[in-house]
DNA sequence: AGATCTACCTGGTTGC
DNA sequence: TGCAACCAGGTAGATC
């Protein structure tokens, strides 16, 4: 499940592979890929100056023209969602669902078992109307202890759940609210607004070390996330609760609880995250 | 405000 | 071995 640490990984792999290709033709394999209102052959004759990430969305930015009002591409992998460079010729594969041809000769696809992840044509204009971009909140890597810890107050809501919201922070997935709260010794269900300032901004610093440690790794790999490379990453390795439920904590030795919170199989050391 | 449920999807795993 | 049931999970939308 691509996260922060995976998108940011992809865009680092992606973007050598893709400055200065400029975009040949493009092709839609699955309608409901693309998501608002722009058509994707917009980009059909722009130069990409490479890729970046705001949240766990990729974005691709494209070179200014003269009288075009789109300015890049989006690119959310929700669960499955793959981005490769293959070379010219190269055919689509059963789970291909869209293609951008370069004028150089490759082809960058997106491919997507499961059919949930978006591509959107960006502009100025159309990104009025998109709700997830305007409510997204801060990068978890960038905001200070003091402003993540400022997030929390007033919120009553389970603290995994507000990790877990986009608009709250940006990039936090499953995987790291469950690593990064073990970290710092939360109960995942415990209400947000009666955790302290202080366990507060050790959530932030667990949760940035967490971060970066996947990133160092080149994001965690459960089966389907690879680098655009085709790498897979390192950092499941590193996982102290995700996907450990009734396997024994490896801080203290208590068994490790599963249920759901927020809708999501979490897992938590009763002893190690007891409040 | 927040919790919970369903829909969207399909490949992989589990259970009988 | 065959097959049905279940599970993974990010986001949107509905309901209480």
């Amino acid at each position: 499940m691509p996260e922060l640490p995976e998108v940011e990984t992809i865009a680092r792999t992606l973007t050598p592979l893709i400055t200065n290709q400029v975009v040949s033709g493009v092709s839609l394999l699955n309608e409901r890929t693309l998501e608002g209102p722009l058509p994707l052959d917009l980009l059909t004759g722009r130069r990409i100056l490479g890729a970046r990430r705001r949240g766990k969305l990729l974005l691709i930015d494209l070179e200014e023209q003269d009288g075009a009002e789109v300015r890049g591409l989006a690119i959310h992998l929700r669960m499955t969602g793959r981005l490769f460079v293959f070379p010219a010729g190269t055919p689509p594969g059963p789970h291909t669902r869209a293609i951008l041809d370069f004028m150089e000769g490759g082809r960058l696809f997106f491919d997507d078992a499961r059919k949930f992840g978006r591509l959107r044509v960006l502009s100025p204009e159309s990104d009025k109307n998109w709700a997830f971009w305007n409510a997204l909140g801060p990068e978890p890597l960038l905001i200070s202890g003091k402003g993540f810890a400022r997030l929390f107050t007033g919120r009553k809501a389970a603290i995994k759940s507000l990790l877990l919201d986009q608009s709250v922070i940006a990039g936090i997935g499953n995987i790291y609210a469950d690593e990064s709260l073990f970290r710092a010794g939360i109960a995942p269900f415990a209400p947000a607004d009666q955790l302290s300032e202080k366990r507060l901004l050790r959530l932030h610093k667990c949760l940035k070390e967490v971060l970066l440690a996947s990133i160092e790794a080149c994001g965690s790999s459960i089966r389907d996330y690879r680098t655009a490379r085709g790498d897979a990453g390192a950092f499941q390795n590193s996982f102290q609760v995700y996907g450990r439920g009734g396997q024994p904590c490896l801080a203290c030795g208590t068994t490790l609880q599963s249920r759901r919170v927020a809708g999501r199989t979490t897992v938590w050391c009763p002893r190690c995250q007891g409040r």
